[in-house]
DNA sequence: CATGATTACTCAGCAGGCTGAACGATTGTG
DNA sequence: CACAATCGTTCAGCCTGCTGAGTAATCATG
């Protein structure tokens, strides 16, 4: 068996013939890694920026936060509690409803966020590989409102 | 603060106004979770089944197959290690380079790969939502090829 | 052949995802 | 007011991914 292949054959060891599933999770994990290794300067990552970049104009109910970000509650709670850790954000529970947890941005946690803001090293480190980023955009957006669970769809 | 929006103001409860890092990450995510939904059936999910689809052509060094995936050796290590405990693949110490562990596919393995494989779910996935496949295939393998940590490259 | 560098892998530990189960606070209903 | 249902969060446990550190085999060099 395996008469005419070297140890990898091109077949799995060039992308090129990856289930596009495959050459999308690993594009994303790729970039992410790239983005994380900036954040690592501040103790955050791409998770933890994005909650920063969502409580900078207010606090919010972490549920709100998880569900923004297309993710169940008990992991925000873990992202939301390094946070804490940190003293990037504080937790209080609601007053008008006291079964919510509100997040707040801390003043330590809006000068860490401005600093971290890239927007050239963020957006170039996928617009400066790619032939035409606009077009991404569009297909990974339809991607997100295609398969994000849809509350109240078709009943 | 907070005067003129609602508790997830659309600036980020809408994907639209996402970084397209984060687009990619979410979008990645969702196709893994649904493409995983469907391998659980047989204990796999992206990672495993993309082992057994290596091996599948005959039996390859661990750290190949590390490599061909873009992870670490230490995540290779333990994705292999459940596929073991499943009883789709052995683990053999190389007999020309002792040092080599020898990833090679059961029969059990063999026959719930064959199974697993859906192409039109897999690919149907993405394809269905997106506007032109073939052009967010070639942005994707664009960033891969540029992303990927290339040995040997400028020295 | 002995020594040191390199290679292949494993172990320990952290973080982000997930599911399932529990818990407290709130709301609805008789 | 008591009681059940619901909502928001947390806890426990699993898998994938990472880094850092350690071990064993191989290779290169003197």
């Amino acid at each position: 068996m395996a008469d005419d292949d070297a140890q990898v054959p091109d077949r799995m060891g060039d992308p090129a013939h990856w289930a596009t599933g495959r050459l999308l999770s690993t594009a994303a994990r790729l970039v992410e890694h790239a983005w994380d290794a900036h954040l690592a300067t501040w103790g955050l990552n791409h998770a933890s920026f994005a909650v920063l970049w969502m409580v900078e104009r207010g606090p919010l109910p972490q549920r709100s936060l998880a569900t923004s970000a297309s993710v169940q509650d008990q992991t925000m709670s873990r992202i939301v509690e390094r946070l804490q850790r940190l003293g990037y954000v504080e937790r209080a529970r609601g007053t008008d409803d006291r079964r919510q947890v509100l997040v707040s941005i801390t003043a330590e946690g809006r000068r860490v966020r401005g600093l971290a803001q890239d927007e050239r090293l963020a957006e170039g480190l996928v617009t400066d590989a790619v032939p035409d980023p606009a077009a991404l955009r569009r297909d990974l957006l339809a991607l997100v409102r295609q398969l994000s669970p849809r509350r109240g769809g078709p009943a």
